[in-house]
DNA sequence: ATTGTCCAAATCGTCAACAATTTTGTAGAA
DNA sequence: TTCTACAAAATTGTTGACGATTTGGACAAT
């Protein structure tokens, strides 16, 4: 996952501690829609899993409610996280506001080098798309924008990015249509297109104009029913308060 | 800290737990620069200081570790983050990335009621400064940032900002000059002015250029040195190699 | 058949004790 | 004196157990 180069969270320590193994490998899953919104997360059960125990899990948990990957409920457990419709809205919103940013920054300070990185990726994309292996290739496609940003050279702006990707990746496991139209892989090329023209207008319209696409193509006036989903068919939660 | 009437991370639990206030607490005590960068943390004081067991203390550093607030080394502790040069500057770049965008969107949904709210803010900033209550004033300022992005109506947005800004407060106590020129006050007149122009590209310009004033104002060339701050003192970290 | 109550199982939340590691302090030899 | 080695203290890391809460099912009453 390209992770190995940058330093992580603990100073000083240079091997991968298990504790963020897990926490990448739930994020992995997440991406890979092996972690559907609502599941439940039983701590000892994946504790048993990863073969640590219950307090690393415990620990695990709290990062991905931090990042709103995760619901915690008080005693009742960690669930995937079920974006609301509006919360959907806001982090396409977000994202535009940073994206257009790097896509400006990205179309300005292009090099045939970097322009190389780019197509290599888009090169991947396609064959995933030719192989018919739509679970690479939507994970290539989160990867696409994670690169834009890597390109700027701002950490800050990477991680935050890729902490949206993943709840976008939430939102799409929830707001789906049911014959999913995958074009982004082309939408992609006329994205290289407009940073390569070095303009940098372009090149944030065109980001606007994707992603917007992006969330067009979903169904965000009514979610997919999960299991027995009373609560948003009535838009509250289970445990809401009357009146 | 107008923090009551957003929900919570925990859905379904509506008191606030100990752990959040911990949080908070260390939060603020972060911003009024009561807790210094490179401060070390021990567990037990803190758990005692709270009246919390140390696993709570410790479920509250992963927190502040993710948002980069402290660093986590293993089997040493939890001390209280210095940001180095590069990352002072990488927070910038992305406060600069989304405050445009901020400053854009509140430029054009501008209303006599947010106005208002804003000019309100301003009062206290003024105030504050009068009173020559500079620990106030510092904390105003970043909540007039912080005050803008919560007009955007997005949480997504509002939310990194808020960590963004506690991350400027660690750069400040590291690199501030000396003389402490205060004029951000001003500055956020001048921002207030163009926001009420309406004009998205006078608003962001404005944003850009206070954000960069703030930045030039710090010593972003060497640090200050720390209470044991011997690494920066002398170039080198504790643990460095010979030759 | 539906509702309501109770009980058992599962699961989470918390804590205190113990182990591992680092830091500090001390003594002894060159 | 200066360095090294070793021991003591402080601090962090981990585990396991126990209590609290929720869940699911059985069973009786309507």
């Amino acid at each position: 996952m390209a992770k190995a180069e940058q330093t992580g969270p603990y100073k000083g320590s240079e091997k991968l501690r298990p504790e963020e193994m897990i926490y990448q490998e739930m994020l992995d899953a997440i991406l890979d829609r092996r972690l559907e919104p609502g599941m439940k997360l039983v701590e000892e059960d994946l504790a048993k899993t990863f073969g640590v125990s219950r307090a690393r899990i415990r620990a695990t948990f709290l990062q991905l409610a931090h990042d709103k990957l995760i619901n915690l409920i008080p005693n009742r457990g960690a669930f995937i996280a079920e974006p609301t419709i509006n919360e959907a809205i806001e982090v396409f919103s977000a994202r535009r506001m940073i994206e257009d940013g790097v896509a400006r920054k990205v179309a300005t300070s292009m090099t045939p080098e970097r322009a190389k990185q780019i197509k290599s990726h888009l090169a991947r994309e396609h064959a995933a798309h030719h192989d018919g292996d739509h679970r690479t290739a939507i994970i290539l496609s989160g990867e696409f924008h994670l690169l834009l940003a890597r390109l700027t050279g701002n950490l800050v702006i990477e991680e935050f990015l890729e902490r949206l990707i993943l709840r976008t990746s939430l939102i799409i496991a929830m707001y789906e249509s049911p014959q999913p139209v995958d074009c982004s892989h082309s939408e992609h090329d006329q994205l290289l297109d407009a940073l390569l023209s070095g303009d940098p207008d372009v090149a944030a319209a065109e980001m606007s104009r994707h992603l917007d696409a992006i969330r067009d193509r979903l169904q965000l006036q009514r979610p997919k029913p999960g299991k027995t989903d009373f609560a948003s068919i009535f838009g509250r939660t289970p445990t809401s308060e009357a009146s």
